[in-house]
Order: structure tokens, then C-alpha cells, then sequence
RNA sequence: GGCGCUAUGGUGUAAUUGGUUAACACGCUGCCCUCUCAAGGCAGAGAGUACGGGUUCGAUCCCCGUUAGCGCUACCA
């Protein structure tokens, strides 16, 4: 379908959160599997809550997530002019009228309706005012706000592609604030002229929108503009299926980025929050994530957030990836834990690759390379207590690890086969189980209760320091520490 | 309160737009593998489709009501 333009348009009062997130991506998939353009718009009206800092945040999260946009970032901020001119037109058109009814007023009026249980909507009182006389109330400086003058019947009917059919009374739409006392425009008149000017065929938002659509159409009607398609997308939910909130934990996409998460397997989890693709396979690249998305496949109800989910689609993304691809991710990772030796990427390269293949095995975050890692990367690392308790409980360990550690000393190659003999051997003379040696010496050697097997351990490790390590005795006299 | 929308296992979603033992994935349980933990393999528990009425030979699917949840109800978007 050429000639599709989508848009995402976030406001710039807070970061880049999973709902916007999954918005943008719904949009952009849509424009690159129609072969369309993605424009990016920043709706920054309110002054009060916009920050440039938040459009960074924002930028750098779209950016993160892979999501390029063709045209823009556009500030509404920079486009008051037109807003402007098009308010003025309204006005002289007799479509809008200005309104200077106090907030003071308006608050008192609806807390009164509420109190009584009556409905409340903008009563209209300044709409009677001749427009001689409310030009000349504004000529005098009387703040006040342009109202868009809505019809008092009929209906507002549009078809949803998501929702179907949505219809509202025209009567019960309110007229709707469209230029605000400080002169910048509100969302409803900032949205409809730019998804006018910037030329948007489908507008896919929150289905939080879906209760706006209406008063919209109605200014669309008034410019004499034809509307473009519209799609809501389902909300997403915290696990008590209310709105998504800090409450429920981490919102902001630069979190889940900071906390390890992948940008390809968190699109693959968004992208299955309220969406689902034809086939049974869930597990989706992004490219294919852009063969099989379409608006057919959008269901209506909210959806939860799943962490778990999120985790598998991660750890699964990890497991399968090529060293190569994840070891910038990890360097950065090495680094800012303070553990990173310029080694590993020159003489220690080839290394690097064989641990990564080695840890991501049974790793669910990016910053999970430098915790359970860590003793392949330095040699300052502790023994945590579990470890400790689960196996080096045995007496008999005191000597036999160091016997052990001088048997691998003496072997003359130091690869997979050689050491588990050497070990298998040494257990059967000495008529303990090999596995109580094994998981001791991962203990030594990993500080860990869970690790890659152990010969594979050694050979990462290489000869030099898992003797090292095995001989090491400090180890007996160690009292476990206490939240390790 | 008013208006709108939604409702399939714990979670995300399917179900030739009325005919299935209601499917798949995450999670969960057990077993196998085994040096730990994952992964993998196998087996399993878990929904009769919110509830109540219709329409129909037959409803997850169509209609009505109820309930619940969500959204809008701002000079926020």
C-alpha cells in the first residue's frame, strides 16, 4: 500500500515508557511491511510538563529499540503559527469562539454538577456572546481560550479497524478547548492539523484515544478535511490489571535497556502484547516481526505485561546468539562493572568468544555475563555462600583439592578429555564421587553454585589458574559470609 | 455520575467470520539426561470460553441484560 504514512507522537513529559513503546513499534512495523513512511512527531503543547531533557530520553529509547523514523522529529512547539492561523480561521468561520470563563468559574460549576450527580460538560455561556463583542473583550486583553463550536446533534461515527464501529452523540461532545490562554494549542487542535499537514493515512494509538477520535472528527469536518483511518491499539496492563504504573516496576524502556534486555527480543515480547502473527511460531525476529505484522492481527482486549515472558524471549535471544554480536554489549557491561581488560578484545579475543559461547548458555541478562561471570574475568572474586554450603561442606575437600590441583598440574595438555580423566581418575583412587570433586572445584574455580560444566570451566580457565585456584587453601578458614 | 470500549487456563494469544477431545507460547508439576544450573527430551495439571437469558438442529463465535475491568469526562496528551 504506497502512499501509507504513520506517525508516532509522544509528549515529552516523561520517558519513553513500554505503552509508547509498543505504540511506536506497532506504527513502524506497519509503515516498513507496507513499504510506508514512519514519521516521528514530539507534541509538546504543555509547556508546563515538556522538557527537552524528555525528547532525548525519548529519541534515545526509539533509537535503542531500533526503531528509525523517516521524517522528522518535529516539535509542535515550532508550528504555533499555523496552529494559530488555523484557530483564526475557525474563528472567523464562526466554528470556534472565544471563551473567557474562568478556570476558577468552570471548576466550581463542574464540582457543583458532580455534587448533584449531574453530568457536566462545557455549558456554552461564552458561546452566545456576539463576536463584536468578544473581539473586543480580547482586544482589551481579557484572557480567555478559543472553544471549538461543536454540532448540537447527530452523530459521530467512525470505523475503528481495530474496534469496529464507534459512535457518539454529538450532543454529548463538549466544546472543546483548542487554543489555551497562553496561546499554544491543545492535543486535539495540534493532532488533527498535523496529521493533516504531515499527510498521516493511519493514525495507530492507545485506545485511550479512542473517547477523542470523536471531537476530532469533528474539527477534520470543520476544516472541511477527510479523515484518516483510524486504529487503537489495546492498552497494556501491570499484573493487577490496572494501568501499567512505577508501581508494578520498571516502565521506562531505558530501564529494561539498562538492565540487560535486547532490543530484539523486547520488540518480539512487545510486539506479542496484543498482537498475535498467523502462524503458531512466536519466537520472531524483527524482520520477520515486519513480513507477518498487520492490523487484522490486533485483538481488542488489554493485555498484561508479563516479566517472565520478557525473560524467556530474552534469555532465549542470548542463548542463540553469535558471540560476536553480543560482545560489544558485554564489553560495555565488563567496563562499567569495572572488569573489563583491553586484552579481551586484542591477544584475549579468541578467548572472549569461547566464554561468551560458554556463559550464555544459562544467562537471561546482558548484565548477567559480569555477576555470574565474573571469576573468568578476574581473579577478585568471592566465594558466594551458597556455594560454599551446598559444596564445600565435605571435610574430606581440605585435602584432597589440593591434591587434585597438583594432579592437573601435572598434565601435560589441558583440554576437555585430559582433565575430566585426571579427575575421574583421581576419584575413583581416592573412592569419592566424582561429582563431589566436580562441584567443589566449581565452587574454587567459579565462585558459584551454578556455572558451565566444569572441564569446559578449566579449559576457559586454562592451567595456570585453575591450579591455582584448586590449591589455594584460604578457602578452609573463610567463614561464610553473610549475604553473598 | 455520564459516555465509550472490553471480557477464552495464572499470563500472552488461537480457534475455516456457528459444528474442534477449545490450540500454541510463557509460567507451573513430575520424570529423563547429568558435575551444579540452564538448555533439551518426555509426561502432566490448569479454561468448557465472566454470569444470566435468548436466536439456532447446534454457540467461544450472533442478540439482550447483569457484573467486572479499562478508557474519556482538563486551558494533559
Amino acid at each position: 500500500m504506497p502512499g501509507v504514512r504513520v506517525r508516532f507522537a509522544p509528549s515529552p513529559s516523561g520517558s519513553l515508557h513500554v505503552g509508547g513503546a509498543r505504540t511506536a513499534l506497532f506504527n513502524w512495523l506497519f509503515a516498513r511491511g507496507q513499504g510506508g513512511r514512519f514519521i516521528l512527531r514530539i507534541e509538546d503543547t504543555d509547556r508546563e510538563r515538556s522538557s527537552p531533557e524528555m525528547v532525548e530520553d525519548i529519541l534515545g529509547a526509539l533509537q535503542w529499540l531500533g526503531l528509525d523514523w523517516d521524517e522528522g522529529p518535529f516539535l509542535q512547539s515550532e508550528r504555533l503559527d499555523r496552529y494559530r492561523q488555523v484557530a483564526d480561521q475557525l474563528l472567523s468561520a464562526n466554528k470556534a469562539y472565544r471563551c473567557s470563563c474562568s478556570t476558577a468559574e468552570l471548576a466550581a460549576k463542574r464540582q457543583a454538577a458532580s455534587a448533584s450527580g449531574k453530568p457536566w460538560k462545557y455549558d456554552g455561556t461564552c458561546c452566545g456572546l456576539s463576536s463584536d463583542r468578544s473581539a473586543e473583550r480580547h482586544a482589551r486583553g481579557l484572557p480567555g481560550v478559543v472553544r471549538f463550536k461543536g454540532p448540537r446533534d447527530g452523530e459521530v461515527a467512525f470505523e475503528d479497524r481495530i474496534f469496529g464501529r464507534i459512535v457518539h452523540q454529538a450532543k454529548q461532545i463538549e466544546d472543546f478547548v483548542l487554543v489555551r490562554s497562553d496561546g499554544m494549542p491543545t492535543y486535539h487542535l495540534g493532532v488533527v492539523l498535523d496529521d493533516l499537514d504531515m499527510k498521516i493515512s493511519h493514525v495507530i494509538r492507545g485506545a485511550d484515544h479512542i473517547s477523542n477520535t470523536p471531537k476530532q472528527i469533528l474539527l477534520y469536518r470543520a476544516l472541511e478535511q477527510p479523515v484518516p483511518v483510524f486504529a487503537h491499539l489495546p492498552l497494556i496492563l501491570g499484573p493487577d490489571r490496572t494501568r501499567l504504573s512505577k508501581r508494578h516496576g520498571a516502565t521506562a524502556v531505558n530501564t529494561y535497556r539498562d538492565q540487560g534486555y535486547l532490543p530484539s527480543p523486547f520488540c518480539n515480547f512487545l510486539a506479542l502484547l496484543g498482537w498475535s502473527p498467523k502462524s503458531e511460531v512466536e519466537s520472531l525476529s524483527t524482520d520477520e516481526l515486519i513480513h507477518q505484522f498487520s492490523l487484522k492481527g490486533v485483538n481488542k482486549s488489554n493485555a498484561v505485561f508479563d516479566l517472565e515472558k520478557l525473560s524467556w524471549f530474552n534469555s532465549r535471544y542470548l542463548r542463540n546468539a553469535p558471540a560476536e554480536r553480543l560482545f560489544p554489549l558485554i564489553k560495555v557491561e565488563l567496563d562499567s562493572e569495572g572488569l573489563w581488560n583491553d586484552e579481551f578484545d586484542s591477544s584475549g579475543r579468541a578467548w572472549m568468544m569461547k566464554v561468551i559461547d560458554l556463559l550464555k548458555q544459562r544467562v537471561r541478562m546482558v548484565s548477567d555475563f559480569a555477576t555470574q561471570g565474573r571469576a573468568f574475568f578476574t581473579d577478585d572474586f568471592a566465594i558466594e555462600d551458597k556455594a560454599r554450603r551446598k559444596f564445600l561442606k565435605s571435610e574430606v575437600l581440605t585435602v584432597l583439592m589440593p591434591e587434585l590441583a597438583a594432579r592437573l598440574e601435572s598434565l601435560t595438555a589441558f583440554g576437555l578429555e585430559e582433565t575430566e580423566s585426571a579427575l575421574r581418575t583421581f576419584a575413583a583412587e581416592k573412592e569419592v564421587k566424582a561429582g563431589l570433586l566436580i562441584n567443589a572445584a566449581r565452587a574454587l574455580l567459579t565462585g558459584k553454585a551454578v556455572a558451565p560444566g566444569i572441564f569446559e570451566v578449566m579449559a576457559a580457565l586454562g592451567q595456570e589458574r585453575t591450579v591455582a585456584r584448586l590449591s589455594d587453601t584460604s578457602w578452609m578458614e573463610d567463614e561464610p559470609r553473610a549475604g553473598e
